[in-house]
DNA sequence: CGAATCTTTGAACTGAGTCAATTAAAGTGG
DNA sequence: CCACTTTAATTGACTCAGTTCAAAGATTCG
């Protein structure tokens, strides 16, 4: 369903210091590189690296928290890897409102909405300090055409990014906001459980107000669905960290949907 | 731009003969079958045409209405481009709901989902008699490395089907439902009138369940929210025909957007 | 012509948005 | 390092829009 990054072997040392990730480098210090074979890694296609894969070079690039790496309207030119931090996905309506549109972690590859013109229609946020890998799309594809490995990083992402977005519409069609959130939370779980991370303590890294735009609610609703949730016993909230204390709970819940009566009376045990 | 297609007046007989549209066409009557040039009109890259795409052929497959294209779960190997008709994206949720993702007609791009996997996680239902382009991804693949044209097919496809799930997010973040079906009619009439036809007259392919169903709310709601629409003098609806009657009215209702209050007082007309 | 589905409309209830106020956290500057 | 400011988060009260249930037309199809 959710495939996600990989086999739960290559993920090992998830977005530590990203120079550190190749201890046996020889690369002067200052260089702030990494190797196609490492994006293969990170995206979950470590089986098809190479050394002809180890000797692309992508430079990698320090995204401060708040900083847009990619503006809305900018001149598609590069594809970009999440290697650690995180980032939004937002489009400003006509109003000057920010819809969110989704969420970048550790693998997940950014600027894909440019694909096939010249220009991004959706930017992209850091929300905390964050590194990218710089993936010329020119250079990208023409490595493509020789490397298979490379070109199949493309379709994989594009694949997975469409994979998302339907997740999304899933979870914005629920008709409940208590559901809506707690499929986001499930969500995230399995993200962070593809990534080798617990599934059970979730840092929230997004504002509440982010994850309302995102959910298409008022941001009060997601105070309240947390705190209900949490009444419930299915989850643990301290600041922005959350615990799914009952999983199984959680999962049944997000199971409600539009003309389903709770004749299970156990659902209304509050 | 794009051959005309399937006006109200051909849709009788729904997918016309697809070999009809090339008069001079020496091919034998039963092949069925159409060129890489085509296609590339189809999806707004005639330009890329040249003698080399002109002699690839696609086979044409006819979908009845009703009739599933892909099944999710089915192993991905084609994509299809809609040369004729229409079909809906759709995803079987846990309760067996069906969650329709989107509408898909004329030179859309079908199984796009499967990139980068070897399945199928959406599926496509045809909502009339239809004709798709079936495009082995393999051979698309290989085609490509020799023919950027056919490689920018690819990636022009994916990043149309991008933005169109942006544009969908958008529209179902919409806090009234009266404004998520004003986008939605909105968003027809702009794919229509890409397609050079009206983007006054509407026929809307699909019921109002599968409006409902991609839009998150309650079918219900759809049609008191096209009675309302009707009675602001915004639209005329007849049975699946819909004319947009005030166009400037209805950009202005699919603006209001959560926090904004109806100051002006010529929206309460009635 | 009748069966099935689609569509519209009505009425009641409830959940979510809005407004408002309080508390908590984080960043600023003396 | 601590007042001070700003932003984020929670909670409450009220209202209304949308869901749900129910039933009656309309349309399509066999």
């Amino acid at each position: 369903m959710f495939d996600r990054l990989a086999t739960p072997g290559d993920r090992a040392q998830p977005t530590g210091h990203v120079t550190s990730l190749h201890p046996s480098d020889t690369r002067p210090a200052g260089s702030f590189q990494c190797t196609a074979s490492d994006v293969l890694r990170w995206t979950g296609l470590g089986a098809d690296a190479s050394a002809a894969t180890e000797g692309i070079r992508f430079g990698l690039r320090r995204v401060l928290a708040e900083q847009t790496l990619v503006h809305e309207g900018q001149h598609f030119e590069n594809l970009y890897l999440v290697v650690a931090g995180s980032f939004k996905h937002v489009q400003i309506d006509l109003e000057g409102y920010e819809q969110v549109l989704g969420f970048a972690i550790h693998g997940d590859m950014l600027g894909l909405d440019g694909l096939g013109r010249d220009q991004h229609t959706c930017g992209a946020m850091a929300l905390e300090d964050a590194t990218v890998a710089v993936m010329p799309f020119a250079e990208l594809q023409s490595l493509g055409h020789r490397l298979p490995a490379l070109e199949r990083l493309l379709h994989r992402a594009t694949g997975t990014e469409l994979l998302r977005r339907a997740d999304t519409q899933y979870l914005m069609s629920a008709p409940s906001s208590e559901v809506r959130v707690a499929r986001f939370l499930l969500q995230l779980s399995q993200r962070q459980r593809a990534l080798g991370h617990s599934d059970r303590r979730l840092r929230l890294v997004m504002t509440r107000r982010d994850i309302a735009s995102y959910l298409g609610v008022a941001h009060e609703t997601v105070s309240r669905a947390l705190t209900a949730l949490v009444h419930e016993g299915c989850i643990a909230v301290a600041h922005r960290d959350i615990e799914i204390v009952d999983d199984a709970a959680l999962r049944e819940l997000q199971r409600l949907t539009r003309g389903r009566l709770p004749h299970d009376p156990r659902e209304l045990v509050a």
